[in-house]
DNA sequence: TATGAATGAGTGTTCATTCAT
DNA sequence: GATGAATGAACACTCATTCAT
């Protein structure tokens, strides 16, 4: 969310348009993919007017790189801030799985485009406009990777490449919550929390 | 790979065709994504007219379904019969993972698709198109799950939500996936298989 | 030059602020062309807002129609001004030649604008606005033809149809003047100036 | 006129199409100018669909180069291929100015395109575009002023810097033609090209 | 049967013009 | 009055699909 206090008036209005258009983009895209979803559908939604648009954003791309920068940076965040906001290192290990379920949970629409983007990487756009996102999305997984690292040091855990355990720590969680967005089942999350923080901690070996 | 014995020369090259071009349309969708091709990307590609392709499929979607059913379907072949031609449930288990790496190591280009598919789950496609293929999905979920309540039964490893697992075991293996995919670092795919098979089945607890 | 004299501080002002934009106009029509040319740019140029050009013209056409008016008000001002101030018939038709390459001279920008608008007479306007501009144009011709016509009564030159010889005068020049402001080669244009008159008043026959 | 001689029907109907297109932008760009002009017009026009003219031309802008290329070519070599029909360099001095007038008597329509792209130089399209044809125009204008100077070298005319005089010469036309088809007053254009002739040999000193 | 030229609906983008402040 | 943000009509261009040959 981005800072409002200190702004004119005018200035506020444009973040607020911004937003708008920003949001109508999220719900259009998660709904019915970049592809689908045409520049008048999302000005439509936003109640503005198709060129309005284009005074926020140069073109389509630019919107979508906007929106996933904004969306992944909120992520980013919230479970780095998590994540520190607890002491020991076992923890802050549970917290990463938390967090991630817990911020996906209240954005749902956002889910589908990340996981897209996450995992075709560059069939929507141009390579250029990935390598900002890119960055954050290796800066964020060298942030998990080094708490993975920590509670190894601690003895939290056992030791295994942490790098790798990064990756399938985001692996493991995304087609679980997948399922559990398509099935609206609507068993609260914690359920998949648990399931997923005891597999990964104890493993399958019986005892 | 479709039977061939029993046809007439007629029906044979028809098969043949379709082969090529389901082959064309794998190799580009997985390059430039399925929006980024055109039909006559794929025409030329098969040394075929544009016009021919719609002999063979009414629409572009309908060539993609094609393509995925055929795909999804070797894939799954491949990897119950890996599994089937273990005996111990534990092995079994094991060979989920392996058998996996296995086929996408050989199908690199599709796995792409694959991705895209399995997690976007209908934003390329209408809905319509996706049932049989998500009863494909499903249907082998469930023989992953059975796979693993088998093993469970046997005492191999230890009781929890087999489908909720099954979905787990598809999740993890995807990001290590792409990333060996992405580095083309070309350490032979065991690394990552053990590293798996390590991480699910002893999990992260300390002894 | 409008008349200012005799105006109140507000219509002095609105006065300015059409000299101001018709100035940009100007610089920008003759720079990048009529269709090239934004409001915006203008506005800009002229530091104005955009919406404030439509309180002195309706449409971006009558923007462009007025510009034209002026400048060729001047032009044609400046020309009859200089050719009434000679006495002799012979003089007055150099004059005319002379006082065209001394106009343009000082207002290159516009001689694009100019020269497109007469030569393309009205692709770039609709009809109607052109009416105005082309009386403006033929009581120009006029006046040359005129001028020409009693060098002739005169005795100073030939007798050729005035009307002809008028519309001839009007083209020699310009070619001449483009390629002059196209090269920058800066020569004084009194070489074009001596040329042309030479060209036409001795023609190309040998003694 | 493109040789349709040695080519197969294929190649054939592909040139028509070209000339069909080429013709109908033709008539609209003279009718209505460049900017004035829709691709649709031109298909509709044409009788063809709007997709169809970019089977053969990549742009709007390639469309109007080849238009302009192609004319500006025809009209060249039919004033040069008249020039050198003629044996007496005065003879080939008044074909000069002949020519172009019967060229451009047949041809009305590319005249208005003709005279903008020759004024206004680079003002429709982008600069790269514009090279070749400036070559050409130049490379004409040279052939003139060559046919000028060689009429100067034999004797038969006056020397006067020969490029300067080829420029004026195709000035003094343009405006007289343009008056002559905006009148279409019909009497034959044997008038103007006596007048001119008249005007550019003798000049209009007296005796 | 196979072709690839023709099509035209659909979409991103621009920009003259309006109007609330 | 002056502004400049908002608008939406208009247009170039693409590409899945058709169909005459």
């Amino acid at each position: 969310m981005p800072e409002t206090a200190g702004l004119s008036r005018k200035e506020r209005d444009q973040q607020r348009r911004r937003e708008d258009l920003l949001a109508a983009a999220e719900h259009l895209f998660g709904l019915k993919g970049y592809h689908h979803t045409t520049m008048e559908d999302i000005a439509h939604e936003a109640q503005y007017g198709t060129g309005t648009i284009y005074l926020y954003f140069k073109k389509k791309e630019e919107l979508y790189e906007a929106l996933l920068e904004r969306k992944i940076g909120d992520y980013v965040e919230f479970v780095q801030g998590r994540v520190e906001s607890v002491a020991s290192p076992i923890d802050k290990v549970r917290t990463l799985l938390r967090a991630k379920l817990e911020f996906f949970e209240k954005h749902m629409e956002f889910f589908r485009i990340y996981l897209a983007e996450m995992t075709t990487a560059d069939s929507t756009l141009h390579r250029s406009c990935n390598e900002r996102r890119e960055r954050m999305y290796y800066a964020h997984q060298e942030f998990v990777a080094r708490t993975l690292s920590d509670a190894m040091q601690a003895g939290a855990i056992r030791e295994v490449d942490p790098t790798r355990l990064a990756t399938a720590f985001e692996g493991v969680v995304n087609p679980l919550l997948s399922e559990w967005i398509k099935q609206r089942s609507r068993e609260s999350l914690c359920v998949i929390e648990s399931f997923v923080i005891d597999l990964l901690l104890k493993g399958l070996e019986k005892k």
